[in-house]
DNA sequence: AGCATGACGAACA
DNA sequence: GTGTTCGCCATGC
């Protein structure tokens, strides 16, 4: 068969879902936190690339997903730039022109709420 | 092949 | 605290 996409990013993109799956409802975690708990901190750009494709995913609450200052830096690139805002409202997340008020209190550490692999 | 870009982050000035 | 630079690596031209 034509695997000219077997690359090893797949499995990476899947463990990136499936950390971002687990992310509890009003909670937000980093790029660069999900890159680390997958032992790959150093490639947290890669983590945004895999968001970046996770729009072919429904169950993917890319929302919950913010750089590590608390900031909606992916908010464009949701249907509407209002959803992401949106949808960490409704949640529970007060968000202040972009950025999340106390970040660290809703913060979600997988690394820590998961336990080191 | 090289060069530029990107939903990031850390180091440095 | 802000702005710049570098590292990371996949993608596009």
């Amino acid at each position: 068969m034509s695997n000219t996409l077997s690359n090893p990013n797949k499995d990476f993109f899947q463990n990136v879902y499936e950390v971002v799956r687990l992310i509890p409802k009003g909670r937000v975690t980093s790029y660069g936190a999900i890159a680390n708990y997958l032992g790959a901190k150093q490639s947290a750009r890669m983590v945004g690339w895999a968001m970046n494709a996770s729009h072919r995913y429904k169950d993917i609450p890319a929302h919950r997903v913010v750089n590590r200052n608390g900031l909606l830096t992916g908010k464009h690139h949701f249907d509407e730039p209002n959803q992401m805002q949106l949808l960490l409202e409704l949640e529970g997340v007060k968000i202040v022109q972009n950025k999340i008020q106390q970040f660290e209190k809703v913060f979600w550490d997988p690394e820590k709420e998961l336990g080191l692999p």
